[in-house]
DNA sequence: CTATTTCCGTACTGATTAATATGGAAAACT
DNA sequence: AGTTTTCCATATTAATCAGTACGGAAATAG
């Protein structure tokens, strides 16, 4: 435990972050081990693989950072103390506004992050579609919850608005990335929950009718 | 024009359908010319760049193919017979169908085909986010049409209705990739255009005011 | 101090990248 | 036939890819 020897010179979690930057803004496979050995302080490629270990490596280290950081927009997806309509109100706005910062690359690293892959590479791939399924689950999980307490009664339609919701939310990614304002898609998120709206006044009045 | 000399032995026209379905499934970048020379029929290096140019040069055809054929789905948006909200449905419609089809990758090209760029291909990825350019602006023109008629009013909602329709538009893309059926994606288009009902009405309940 | 341990600068690996050079074969025109 | 034109197989280019080997430097432990 008691680590001896020479220190390492660069700061392990300041590289992580930065090659974070470098990995959501080119994608995966585009991106070069000189352009993340040079954005993590022009560090050596023995430093490199000492500390990461491959390129793969330190992608996977990379999408869990961003999970426990930007990725927790998604969090009231998972939080049941929220009312599923504003969890999924509160998951699309946050992750509208967080998707346009200037801060840092536009759209989500989830989406983007390796979109154009070799099959080679097609294990990185599936990591990101994993975590897409889980925010289809977690919408999922939500509407469910409607389903049970009443407020969305269980019909074909409201089946499918987990789909609608995802659609929407996965396809963020791309109108941010495109220059869109954080006010429009915020707007626009506005609209979509007129939908659940119509869902719920709908589910209100067969449930006053029985 | 007649041509004289030795005639190319493979098919120009199934080879860049090969090159189309390559490029469609892992995008540019990753596509490599030894692949694109496999799949197009195993021509030689000297075959292709005499056929074709470049690689890029290769691509920007593919594009062009892209949108006289599978990128039809967006045509509506442009065909003023059609009333704007049938414009619209038409082509959301159609993109879910298309994107799903298993006869081909899934997705649209002009969201998926480019996503991961190094900067030096910047220019490969500009064509296809003037393409979306092209999509947002044909839908913001039939939302002008449905306001000019008087379906819709001029409201600060009826604004952001291009941009959502366009993000739930290249929205799909992710879900088709992502192995959702045509089935769902066509039920979450007709709670999509919801929405816009939801505001003709109004539309037509202020004037029935007026 | 010496011994140990880790880090890092440099050089290098083989594979793959997009693109070219060369030269003979094949087809068409005269 | 003879000439011209194009096509294509092969070999090769320089650059870059991810990843390694090695050896000196630096810091800690005793």
């Amino acid at each position: 435990m008691a680590r001896t020897g020479r220190p390492r010179e660069f700061d392990r979690d300041k590289a992580l972050d930065a090659a974070l930057v470098l990995f959501w803004e080119q994608g995966y496979e585009p991106t070069s081990l000189n352009q993340l050995k040079a954005c993590m302080g022009n560090i050596s490629p023995a430093s490199f693989y000492a500390a990461f270990g491959s390129k793969e490596a330190l992608f996977r280290e990379v999408v869990q950072r961003y999970l426990q950081t930007h990725g927790q927009v998604m969090a009231p997806l998972w939080d049941e103390t929220l009312s599923p309509r504003d969890a999924i109100e509160r998951t699309l706005r946050a992750s509208a506004r967080m998707q346009t910062t200037r801060t840092h690359p536009q759209g989500c690293m989830m989406v983007l992050g390796a979109c154009n892959c070799s099959p080679e590479n097609q294990p990185v791939q599936s990591l990101l579609e994993d975590e897409r399924a889980r925010n289809r689950s977690g919408i999922a999980a939500c509407v469910r919850r409607a389903v049970i307490s009443g407020e969305l009664e269980d019909s074909a339609a409201t089946e499918v608005l987990p789909t609608l919701f995802a659609t929407f939310l996965h396809g963020l990614s791309c109108e941010a990335r495109d220059g869109n304002k954080a006010k429009k898609l915020d707007t626009a998120v506005t609209m979509l929950m007129q939908i659940w709206d119509n869902l719920a006044e709908a589910s209100g009045t067969a449930s006053r009718h029985s």
